[in-house]
DNA sequence: TTTATTTGACCGGT
DNA sequence: ACCGGTCAAATAAA
């Protein structure tokens, strides 16, 4: 929990020191005559800077202040899930309390529960596969045709199951309506590395080439404003209030920091700072801006619940032997955040409170 | 050779 | 019996 402060003050800092950087750029800007799109591009990263570093501070409050946020705003479903989604479809919301249900009856059997869950949605137009990254190391381990469902459910569970134990799952599944959305159903919550240190393990070099190419493409397509990616992360979360108590705070950013998204005005209310926009405007397109790369590995500041305490006490398969001892062997490399920020005293107010006792409670 | 994906089989719940 | 979720052998990819 220390490290994991640690690493949010430092994201938060980045973040602020982000947003008065790119302000200062397009104070530059505005002195020139060229350009309005990388002015737009500039306020959006400016925003969605400040942003993150609010849903920061925002995830770190007193428990009792989120909770009395959501539930002002939100509309409750049954059995008390803050149920949250941009999504129209009403499937979403049977899914939650089914869903709901099935954890409640898991944890009879199994002793595990699963403390949260998120719905997230995804799209994107062709030219990118899927939603497939969102800061974690996915191992895809099933796929099934769903009735009624146009196009197959794909399952998901964390690459780091077998070597610490990480049962976060996630089912990935397309659209009927629209099959540039990608539905996304998070469950569990990661207590791998990758969940703890909110970071990536070291990818390898092929693969960081691949996620640079992504992002480099995104932000072309937005800065010329053309064949835009339009990546409409449209997320949805829902918070548990379980028997014992406890209220696990979900947390996620999107999948990718670039796009665009919607949210209705029929739909709950999440608990995300993407949705205060929505709030406030309840019908409204909001572009995220194109951020840094290193952006596009936030995964959720975790609130460290580790509830599954349950034992995978079934047999190994060879492969998963395999993976036990080549995985441990990256894992011990103990991925230290990138944040590729530097502290320049001159650029910053001095007299600013950054590290003053009671700035980050 | 290692790692990830595919896909039919299997399982438990309804 | 049906359905959704998971397993694991076979296969593909790196």
């Amino acid at each position: 929990m220390e490290s994991e402060w640690s690493w949010e003050q430092n994201t938060l800092i980045n973040e602020l020191i982000q947003g008065m950087e790119l302000a200062r750029k397009l104070k530059e800007d505005l002195r020139m005559p060229y350009s309005v799109d990388s002015r737009d591009m500039l306020v959006q990263r400016i925003v969605s800077s400040y942003e993150k570093a609010l849903l920061i501070l925002r995830c770190n409050a007193p428990i009792s202040e989120l909770q009395a946020t959501s539930q002002a705003t939100a509309t409750l479903l049954p059995e008390s899930p803050i149920s949250v989604h941009g999504s129209p479809l009403s499937e979403d919301v049977d899914g939650a309390i089914k869903d709901h249900k099935e954890i409640q009856h898991d944890a009879k059997k199994r002793k595990i529960t699963p403390k949260w869950m998120d719905h997230v949605r995804v799209s994107c137009d062709s030219g990118l596969e899927g939603p497939q990254e969102d800061g974690y190391n996915w191992r895809k381990y099933g796929q099934k045709d769903i009735l009624g469902a146009k196009y197959p459910r794909s399952y998901y569970r964390c690459t780091f199951r077998n070597t610490q134990g990480c049962w976060a799952t996630k089912q990935v599944q397309r659209s009927d309506e629209d099959p540039t959305i990608f539905d996304i159903t998070y469950r569990g919550k990661h207590t791998c590395s990758q969940g703890n240190n909110t970071v990536l393990p070291p990818k390898s070099p092929d693969k960081q080439e691949k996620t640079h190419i992504h992002n480099i493409d995104i932000h072309h397509a937005q800065a010329s404003q053309e064949s835009l990616p339009k990546f409409r992360n449209i997320m949805s979360v829902n918070t548990e209030k379980l028997d014992n108590g406890d209220t696990a705070y979900p947390f996620t950013f999107p999948s990718t920091s670039s796009g665009c998204m919607k949210q209705y005005n029929h739909s709950f209310i999440p608990l995300t700072l993407e949705n205060e926009y929505f709030l406030s405007d309840q019908y409204q397109t909001y572009l995220l801006s194109p951020t840094t790369p290193e952006s596009n590995y936030l995964p959720s500041p975790t609130f460290q619940i580790n509830e599954f305490d349950g034992i995978y006490n079934k047999r190994y398969s060879e492969s998963d032997i395999n993976e036990i001892i080549s995985t441990n062997t990256s894992a011990t490399n103990s991925p230290i955040p990138d944040f590729n920020f530097s502290l320049d005293p001159a650029e910053i107010d001095p007299n600013f409170p950054f590290n003053t006792p009671g700035f980050f409670s």
